[in-house]
DNA sequence: AATGAATGAGGATTCATTCAT
DNA sequence: GATGAATGAATCCTCATTCAT
């Protein structure tokens, strides 16, 4: 009778979280046009509630990822607040973007999709990060650091690239070959 | 009824060639992943056809990318043998690479697949593509103008990876991104 | 906390009835097969509550239409009680009848519908809406007014099919089309 | 080696027609709506079977009907071609109509649904059955026979209404129901 | 009583693969 | 050798229905 009130809330949440966990995990095994079968089943629950709380693969797909890219965004203000190089502004920001890449493996793959359910994403990062990244550049350039030639999106992308891991390419091989391209990004001088 | 003996097996050889052009078209198109039977229609031959030939997805896949594998091999040989300096010819050759993998975009994303029915690929790239880059490598580094700690195999991975293209990174832009690359892998001093 | 006794019950009454308007609009727009969850939101309550109240679809149909079956039947008494002519009694009566049936469309489809769920309703038919229209014919063939050969099941069925609206055969269709059926159940004489 | 020529030409003829024949009995017993699969086990063939001969639903209803309709529009025509009075044409054409319908219950549902699926098959009702009525109805208003004001759309829907049978509500019902319509689409003189 | 989260059966559709001709 | 019809497993998605809170 007397219960705590959120009680079911709350297990609506954790429901929903380990839904995102499960996915995540998927996603990383198999990428993301996994079976949401397999979703609902490593997070213990029926199929339906895959649907209930994400009508579509694509919502699912963005809900996994869209916290971490949005950190990506704040860490880009924030660098560019601090009173260091611009151009190692840029060098630490794409750290921590391949740092969120390689830990979501199968993201890379998907960031660059022309899979319609994945679109989404897509514009997502087309509208958020790009424009982070564009700034950083931005300011690189102004300091004769940056190659002006470089481009947001293309540099992205590359990077995006580079965080597709496998067997005998790993983490720190695509950090290794992120870090070559950001020297091959400095300005010619 | 009456065939000359060598007709028959004539028209087996073209149809394996059919098969080999339209799988490497369809591929372009739609990815390794298309359905088989779209290119046994391209290929203008029925769709047991093209089981015959290639019993599985991998046989085809590799048969339709060995030729070139080997070409960019032969390449590798023949640049060593030219009066180049090194860092030059193992530029030129990974220039080389670059141009066959956006040429058959989706070979990008196949290449480094851990899909089961894509190892095989995998493995030819692993026999022969490594050590003809790695022995570039190493006459690059012998001469001072690569650093000694870039791995073959990172490396082709990692412009494999930089060749996966998609709307709005194009041909040009994979390009550009593998030279600055490039300029990363030179020797720090 | 202390709720006046009678203050539980109304609201009861109420869900009720709101239930039973959102199931009418939405028979409506979507017909007798909407889904049930479409039904709980018009009508602003959870799901559960439709499925407290009405047990099954054909439960919630016949509350539905059962009202307006009654005052079917009421007017049939009416109308013999008037002094008019009997074939003018059941040309109004029909006529009432195919504005109950073109008001609800999705009724028309229900009322001769095989479906297990709707039974009821097909029974609430025979037992009421039947008794009465025989009624009516009756006393049109006493008068020699209505062919004795039509059989008042058969002509509401008849009648309830002509209701069945669609693009292009509108309200008014399906009552000049009644019309003119009544036009073929006079007496031949 | 001497195997008969179309042995495997007859084969899929068969197996056509086995789908169309199961098809049209699963229309019967359960609508236009039915289950596929019913439909393939009806035939004794595999789901994919199905999809191979009609790719979607509205294909196959399309089939199941297409040749009926043609008859019913040839028949038209030779009722005009022959001596006999327009409104006797006219009751005979509808009678063979409702013959049809009749016989593939289901169909009368069919041709009336909004049901995107089933638009083609209204389609086809709208752009061959309806001229055919309309000229035998010009006819018959010609001829002083035929009420003016009955349109061939509105009469078609109107049939085909009350050829939904069901239980209690059969085929000489329908006819019987049908010959009153048409009597009160008489000229009014 | 009310709620709505969870469940899973049901049905459509695609495509790899086999095999009789 | 070639063909393509047939098959059915796999997957998506919807919705009726139950039940804990």
């Amino acid at each position: 009778m007397t219960e705590s009130p959120g009680a079911r809330e709350a297990g609506v949440r954790r429901n929903r979280e380990a839904l995102l966990a499960a996915a995540a995990a998927v996603f990383v095994e198999q990428g993301v046009q996994a079976p949401i079968r397999d979703i609902a089943g490593r997070a213990g629950v029926g199929l339906g509630t895959v649907y209930r709380h994400f009508p579509n693969r694509a919502e699912l797909v963005i809900a996994v990822y869209r916290h971490q890219i949005e950190e990506c965004v704040a860490l880009a203000s924030a660098l560019q607040r601090e009173s260091i190089a611009p151009g190692e502004a840029l060098t630490r920001w794409i750290g921590a973007f391949v740092e969120f890449l390689v830990t979501k493996h199968g993201l890379g793959v998907a960031l660059q999709s022309e899979d319609p359910s994945l679109i989404t994403l897509h514009a997502l990062m087309l509208e958020k990060l790009v424009p982070a990244c564009a700034s950083l550049i931005a300011a690189g350039v102004s300091a004769g650091e940056i190659d002006p030639s470089v481009t947001a999106y293309t540099l992205m992308r590359a990077v995006g690239n580079l965080c597709i891991l496998g067997p005998g390419y790993e983490r720190a091989h695509a950090q290794d070959m992120v870090a070559r391209l950001l020297v091959g990004c400095r300005s010619a001088r």
